[in-house]
DNA sequence: TGATTGTTCAG
DNA sequence: TGAACAATC
């Protein structure tokens, strides 16, 4: 008698090395499952523009399932009860599904454990969402890395798991009605951003950028016009493309640059692995009194901050659900540094409108930037009109994004004085850098 | 993947 | 005079 399972689908939405998928398929019958969790679906940190590229993942992954013979049924509500009462529906003994690490994705899991086990139905999580998965690499001292270059050595050398193949034939599920209605509820919104949700455009953006970009990494990836970073991030958030396969293709390269990125990704995750509340408390305690001023928060939000650089990144963000990674330091430090805010409110921002927006990579990120974090720097500060010279020199990308600035010439538009601000209708800054500066200094120390 | 300041030293 | 470096914040 062959097995019956189910495969529950999170974020491993891919069916070319998915371990969940293949260890299922090669067991016996799969039904592959992904549920709306309501509390993800409902809660605010999930913007429009990720919910659509979620969407356009799922439709890939159906269509992915539909070439070897399956499809994906899709649920909505409590992500326990409903991954157990398809269970229940399909008659089936085991449910597969890879393993996170998130506060959430944690919880929830142990809640469907507990679960299943009430009615004799096994869980096996898998490997997928990472490419050392946390755990597997350990400091002698303790549960996990706090500092990244020993935890990339490790890494490095430590042995990877092989690729895997999409499984060749599923046996054949038709989608149900059901599942064809609520995808139609959750119909994505008119799409016209550069990155589209897939693992198929995930693939077909990572050869190109493999091809063309890789080599030039290291040269041109804190240069912002140019734009020539992987902007994979979306597509390895939820799994379209797997991070172990990313990592594969790019380790051998001569220069180490890019995968040293990819790996970044995952120290984050072994951090938050070992600290889910690091999502939302200070991963080190300090005291420090964070401001709060709801319109320098929103003109920060709306890229009307009078930093060129903030706000051509502020605007980019808005406006394509990505920012470049050297301009996401940047903003982050003029929020917690020059305005003084706390981390949470600009990591909630990012949340809302990233397309990768990734919990451990976004909320460690803001508290490396904020000083909470795992590289403990107070010191450390980004001056938005240094940045700007050294990393859009010709002023390409803030033009890119502040229209009110193109027709500044040569270096003026690092430094606007009052009356050329005036006279193009661009804000005066909200905030004297080197005061702000002086200020945060000052708190810090007492 | 910090910025600034001060020192040294080649030219 | 300015690059390179270390100390300091």
């Amino acid at each position: 008698m062959t097995e019956r399972s189910i495969v529950v689908f999170t974020r491993d939405l891919r069916v070319i090395d998915n371990p969940a998928l293949c260890l299922a398929a090669e067991q016996g019958e799969v039904f592959p499952l992904f549920v709306f969790d309501q509390k993800i679906v409902t809660a605010s940190d999930l913007g429009n523009k990720r919910l659509t590229f979620l969407l356009e993942s799922l439709e890939d992954l159906h269509s992915g399932l539909q070439k070897i013979g399956s499809s994906l049924f899709l649920r909505v509500g409590n992500w326990t009860e409903e991954i157990i009462n398809f269970c229940k529906e399909k008659e089936a003994q085991t449910i597969h599904l890879a393993i996170d690490h998130s506060n959430h994705s944690q919880k929830r899991l142990e809640d469907l454990r507990k679960k299943a086990q009430q009615i004799g139905i096994q869980v096996k999580g898998h490997q997928g969402i990472a490419v050392v998965e946390p755990g597997m690499i350990t400091p002698a001292s303790g549960e996990e890395y706090k500092m990244f270059s020993p935890y990339y050595q490790k890494w490095k050398e430590a042995t990877w798991r092989d690729l895997l193949p999409a499984p060749k034939n599923l046996s054949s599920s038709e989608r149900d009605q059901r599942s064809s209605e609520i995808f139609h509820n959750f119909r994505p919104e008119e799409n016209h951003i550069r990155m589209k949700g897939g693992e198929r455009t995930g693939r077909a953006n990572m050869k190109s950028w493999m091809g063309e970009d890789l080599k030039n990494y290291a040269f041109l990836r804190n240069d912002l016009a140019s734009d020539r970073t992987s902007r994979l991030s979306p597509y390895l958030h939820f799994g379209c493309l797997s991070p172990l396969e990313v990592a594969v293709l790019s380790r051998d390269h001569t220069d180490d640059s890019f995968v040293r990125q990819v790996c970044w990704r995952d120290f984050y995750l072994q951090v938050l692995s070992s600290h889910p509340e690091a999502s939302v408390a200070d991963y080190r305690t300090r005291d420090f009194k964070w401001r709060s001023d709801v319109n320098q928060y929103e003109a920060w939000k709306e890229g009307k901050t009078g930093y060129p650089i903030v706000d051509a990144a502020m605007r980019q963000l808005l406006h394509e659900g990505f920012m470049h990674n050297r301009t996401r330091m940047v903003v982050a430090s003029f929020l917690t540094k020059d305005l003084h805010m706390d981390w949470r409110l600009g990591a909630k921002h990012f949340m809302e409108h990233l397309l990768d927006g990734d919990v451990a990579s976004n909320q460690l990120n803001w508290q490396w930037v904020a000083g909470t974090g795992t590289d403990y720097n107070p010191h450390r500060v980004f001056n938005p009109t240094r940045q700007s010279e050294r990393f859009d020199k010709t002023g390409e990308y803030i033009k890119r994004w502040v229209p009110e600035l193109r027709q500044c010439f040569g270096k003026e538009i690092h430094d606007l004085g009052p009356l050329l601000r005036e006279e193009l209708g661009y804000p005066q800054p909200i905030v004297d850098h080197g005061e702000a500066i002086k200020k945060y200094k000052q708190d810090y120390a007492s």
